[in-house]
RNA sequence: GGGCAAUUAGCUCAGCGGUUAGAGCGCUGCAUUCACAUUGCAGAAGUCGGUGGUUCGAAUCCACCAUUGCCCACCA
């Protein structure tokens, strides 16, 4: 006993993970039998990882550990993603508030330099991180969305949809956040309610309701309900003279279907360059469209005395001049109504006109269906199946809703759009047109000038599955191992991330990019609450490492932890499961010292008793591996089923109150009696090692830890006790 | 405004048609040279959100109601 410390030392973890990964059974090459995939959703690389991304790489290591011991030919290709907004976000408020410098002051170049250090600086912890979560994931395979093999594949991409006039090129109403200078796509929106007064103003005979007076400026349409008896007097383009803020303007009448009558006085002006309910009424009868306001959100000169002022500080003035011509009639304090915001750390979105690149989601593509339809069919046909099944609704719903996705955006980090102009012509292809490609904004109008542009993130993480396995080349790697398995993920990302794998790989390679979607859930505190920086209820993951060891971590994660739900985390919850981790440490001390020849001191049977040899097992033995064999069918069972919180429970359970209260216990005066201590040391090292083998893609530290105590072999690569 | 989900022990959740409703944590009491105090044993604790229905039988199925949470939607 002298040799085993009581204590189970979870600060040795690294080692076990130096010795998994030099085995080299982290890579497939170097295993046989049907491929088993898993692409693991590339962490962004804005900083380190959170316990988020513990889960799912918890839950995908289990599947990847339970079904390599399964024989088959696992891979699990890990990597990073650049993230464009989220990342450009983070560096430029860095870089503000470390120099005081915009990216516009240090220039594009300078700029891509500095956010690609940040992003290698990131991607290091992360990887870090990841190998101490245990991840048993294929390193020789990494990738990053923004390396590139990556970037042919999204050029490639691009091309094939481009010359499908599957993206194209337009004046649109777009989401516009005046802080990152960029617009984003309507996923990208997070609402806010906010308390603003509501303005009742007067305008000619009528009274319109706004929130927003600073738009106000160049609003010369009066809009009512066709069917609106009160302004039946009106006529559709009736023009009549009104007094407005900066003097006498043109009215004219527009009836249109859009208008609430029961809103407000069923009355509205509108303002198409900054509103998309507004762009569509303007667009439907051909309407002046006019900028108030500039990428800044600083009024123009239509603002006459407000011009250059910002849309805040002229807000209130505005409302004074208003009072003063006597327009105001009357405000409603208690208006509350919703913000349109950044979700990536961005500020409030002010719409606005712009000339933005979009993949058109409603056209027919070469095999006459739609990418919306392609997208509704590869779930419809059951290919592919969603865990829990009550997310395909809403994934039905967020499609059959969508619009055209604009995947332009005016930041420097990220994939540039492979288009390229001169003077009228346009070009698109996955290298530059012959002799220029310069990318400078100053090139004269004879050389071939790239927009500026950058790609959406998703554009390039939409390609994940099969980018990351040399497409658009004809690998080896494509073809063993696409489609993937499972796709292991956040729900909160169904609609960014897999709908537009699902979109990407029907279009362009004509298959699903995967066959199970399993969905988690969000993890939160003890007390139900997000956790956010500025509740400072965040938990570190590696903290938690560092005190409880990441095999407490993993449990802690998986038990209770249902698809689709949200989860409760405690430091109580993971301490119980670092004292089962020791609990099973010390059950396995007891095992070994008295079941193993060196450390009992004599002989120890190996091999159940059969015609040619072996030890005979007792009736009571025997029930009890009948019992084991039982169990281990049940686990499997739930493992196929993607029941993890159960397996992992009934995991614990069996170990603990079952193995050690009440096997453990009783062995004891077994042990003690010649007559059966052969029979139940054979029982006891069958069950121990069998559950090791069990437990270990849930807590594979502590079980191989254990396995190397007797064996010269790994634990990782034991054939699974069933089939 | 539309949709989805949840409501079971103090807390977090299982159970989803069939004997006295379970677990973990927490709580109470007892135990400690014997693998483990990061332990063991014992125990208290729930009219399964409400109302009605289906059934021989309902926490479990159906309807309605209440409360909470989430998603979607262009209410100026």
């Amino acid at each position: 006993m002298a040799d085993i410390p009581k204590t189970y030392d979870q600060s040795k973890e690294p080692d076990i993970y130096k010795l998994w990964e030099l085995s080299g059974y982290f890579n497939p090459d170097n295993l046989s039998g049907k491929p088993f995939t898993i692409m693991m959703p590339p962490p962004n690389v804005t900083g380190t990882l959170h316990v988020g991304h513990a889960v799912f790489l918890t839950l995908q290591d289990i599947m990847i550990r339970f079904e390599r011991m399964r024989g088959r030919k696992t891979l699990w290709l890990p990597g990073t993603d650049h993230a464009t907004i989220a990342t450009s976000s983070k560096v430029e408020a860095m870089i503000y508030k470390q120099e005081g410098k915009t990216r516009h002051d240090l220039g594009r170049e300078e700029f891509e330099k500095r956010a690609a250090k940040f992003a290698q600086e990131s991607h290091d912890t992360i990887v870090h991180q990841v190998r101490r979560m245990g991840a048993s994931c294929d390193w020789s395979r990494e990738a990053y969305t923004f390396d590139q093999d990556r970037s042919l594949a999204v050029r490639t991409a691009f091309k094939r949809m481009y010359d499908d006039g599957l993206i194209y090129r337009g004046f649109r109403i777009v989401n516009w956040d005046p802080k990152l200078k960029t617009n984003v796509s309507d996923d990208e929106i997070e609402w806010k309610e906010e308390a603003a007064p509501f303005y009742y103003l007067k305008y000619g005979p009528f009274t319109i309701g706004t929130a927003r007076p600073e738009t106000k400026f160049g609003d010369k349409y009066v809009v009512v309900h066709p069917k609106d008896a009160r302004y039946h007097e009106y006529k559709h383009g009736q023009q009549l003279e009104v007094e407005w803020i900066n003097g006498k303007i043109t009215a004219t009448i527009i009836k249109d279907e859009a208008v609430d009558m029961e809103f407000g006085t069923g009355v509205m002006t509108i303002t198409p360059w900054h509103d998309a309910t507004d762009f569509e009424i303007a667009k439907r009868h051909n309407l002046d469209k006019e900028q108030i306001i500039d990428d800044r959100g600083v009024l123009l000169a239509v603002a006459g005395e407000f011009v250059g002022q910002h849309i805040k500080k002229a807000r209130p003035l505005i409302v004074e001049k208003l009072k003063a011509k006597g327009l105001v009639e009357k405000i409603d304090e208690a208006y509350f109504h919703r913000v349109a915001t950044n979700s990536r750390g961005g500020g409030i979105i002010e719409p606005q006109i712009k000339e933005q690149w979009f993949v058109d989601v409603n056209k027919e593509t070469k095999n006459k269906k739609s990418l919306k339809e392609l997208m509704l069919q590869a779930i419809k046909s059951e290919k592919i199946k969603i865990i829990p099944e009550r997310f395909e609704k809403i994934y039905f719903h967020w499609i059959e809703n969508l619009r055209d996705w604009c995947i332009s955006r005016q930041l420097w980090f990220g994939h540039q759009i492979p288009v390229w102009y001169r003077s009228s012509e346009i070009y698109c292809d996955v290298e530059p047109p012959k002799g220029q490609g310069s990318t400078s904004a100053k090139a004269s109008a004879d050389k071939w000038t790239q927009d500026p542009d950058t790609l959406d993130t998703w554009f390039s993480s939409g390609l994940w599955t099969f980018s990351t396995l040399g497409w658009p080349q004809e690998a080896t790697d494509l073809k063993t191992f696409h489609p993937t398995d499972v796709l292991e993920t956040g729900y909160d990302i169904l609609f960014f991330w897999v709908a537009r794998m699902i979109l990407m790989s029907e279009f362009l390679l004509g298959d699903i990019p995967f066959r199970t979607v399993y969905l988690h859930g969000l993890i939160r505190d003890k007390d139900r609450q997000k956790m956010s920086k500025s509740k400072g209820n965040v938990i570190d993951p590696l903290g938690v490492i560092d005190t409880y060891g990441s095999d407490a971590l993993r449990m802690g994660l998986i038990v209770g932890n249902l698809p689709g739900n949200d989860l409760p985390l405690s430091e109580d919850k993971v301490r119980g499961y670092r004292n089962f981790a020791n609990k099973i440490w010390n059950a396995a001390r007891f095992v070994i010292s008295n079941c193993s020849s060196p450390l009992a001191g004599e002989d120890v049977p190996t091999s159940v008793g059969t015609d040619e040899g072996g030890t005979k097992l007792t009736k009571d033995d025997k029930t009890i591996l009948k019992d084991l064999d039982k169990f281990a069918a049940a686990v499997t069972k739930k493992l196929e089923k993607f029941d993890f919180a159960h397996a992992a429970e009934d995991l614990y359970h069996y170990f603990w109150h079952t193995f050690a209260d009440k096997i453990i216990e009783e062995s004891k005066t077994k042990l003690a009696d010649p007559k059966k201590r052969a029979s139940a040391q054979l029982m006891l090292k069958i069950m121990l090692e069998t559950q090791l083998k069990l437990l270990h893609p849930f807590m594979p530290f502590v079980t191989e830890t254990i396995w190397q105590l007797e064996h010269k072999d790994l634990l990782m690569i034991q054939k699974w006790p069933k089939q």
